[in-house]
DNA sequence: TTTTATTTTTAGCCTAGCCTAAAAAAATAT
DNA sequence: ATATTTTTTTAGGCTAGGCTAAAAATAAAA
């Protein structure tokens, strides 16, 4: 069993190793952690004595095998949490995330396997993040970023990179919901912000909104 | 908001305080912990400082307003998800304590509120102990041991005083229940030990069962 | 009332997980 | 190739929450 501490910091080096594929550097996660790079080294240094992550000074560090089931087991956790929020309790999806981090360190197999069970085996959580199985295998989507369509491109809104509140907020407001379809009208070359089709109603909307909505082009 | 241990002591404190009204001793409450005195004289200045307990030194402890309010929602919230487990995930009552034990610490006001409603504001978890109300009202119920019952009575098992997997299991594999029917048939007076009705059937329980199941004799 | 036993507190130490400041290594620029 | 900047690690401290051993206070017994 490990710390609560712990399994965040793994959790933290799995979702930056896709950015950082030769090794995570003790700046980006100490930035992922919100604390300081000496700090970041002595975890590391923990983690890699439990056999956790695989650690050279000065070189990184990659999760073991076992790190990474351990992370993706509390990704799977957090996932199914939101999930219960959100469809049994009646959370809107901007609101799950915080109390999804302090659900998904609870301690108890059985609770997970009839958690799972009672929502039906969901595959994704309310943002479009795909739910590990109880085996750590992932679906991953062929998704891309609504910035990466090209004009006249259209697909289905998917998932979100950005989870925070405000950016949640922004999408309701503006009847963007997974499942929607959208379209490219135009793309302005200046600014990356575009002219987007959603529900036949003209929408602009900035680079920075475009790139943290996955889209799934069928 | 207080620390996971903090709470625990806390619950603690008030669980005592049947026991010692006048004020929980430094003993008691390193057994009820499982840890040693010197570490709960430590906690009790913390707990002290918080304003969460009146504490004068080699007087023992008690809560305040603000400590038992504090307590009395880390309970609700343990007993809350206690039926959660059991009408929801299909746990069985001797299953739950453990799990609850952490789901209790986690801190988001919406969740308990929503979770109450999804339960349908329930008023007893399934050991039969009282769950408060959001404002933290305690509904006592009349009920009292079996061991004290006299020949002859009989009442409704309502409740366990010991709550641990080993008693509940004995009383699972015995069909006692919460909601059954209780007689006293025999009453031994040299160990205590008694005949029961239950179900119409006759069953011989010695003391160390009957001192921890509470009945309501109406 | 003194002595003895028990309970409680103090003093000092340990670990996890954080911090700052300084040193060392690596990367970048001249 | 050398100098400078950036990144990472080390060294040493801090707090929460434990621990042991010894001292102090209280309670019980002679």
């Amino acid at each position: 069993m490990f710390s609560l501490s712990e399994e965040n910091y793994l959790k933290a080096i799995f979702h930056l190793e896709r950015a950082y594929p030769t090794g995570v550097s003790t700046n980006a996660l100490a930035e992922e952690m919100s604390t300081k790079a000496s700090s970041v080294t002595d975890m590391i240094k923990r983690l890699s004595e439990k056999k956790l992550v695989a650690y050279k000074k000065y070189q990184g560090v990659k999760l073991s095998e076992f790190g990474r089931e351990t992370a993706v087991e509390v990704i799977r956790k957090h996932r199914l949490w939101e999930v219960f929020l959100v469809d049994k309790l009646g959370f809107a999806w901007d609101e799950v995330h915080e109390v999804a981090e302090q659900l998904e360190h609870i301690k108890s197999e059985k609770l997970i396997i009839e958690l799972d069970k009672f929502l039906g085996h969901p595959k994704k959580d309310p943002h479009g993040d795909p739910i590990p199985d109880a085996k750590g295998n992932f679906v991953f989507s062929d998704k891309v970023l609504l910035s990466e369509l090209k004009l006249g491109e259209s697909g289905i809104c998917v998932g979100v990179k950005d989870s925070s509140t405000e950016f949640l907020q922004y999408l309701d407001k503006n009847d963007i919901a997974l499942g929607k379809e959208i379209s490219v009208l135009e793309k302005e070359s200046f600014d990356h912000s575009m002219l987007i089709n959603l529900n036949g109603r003209e929408l602009k909307i900035s680079n920075i909104i475009s790139s943290n909505l996955f889209i799934k082009t069928s």
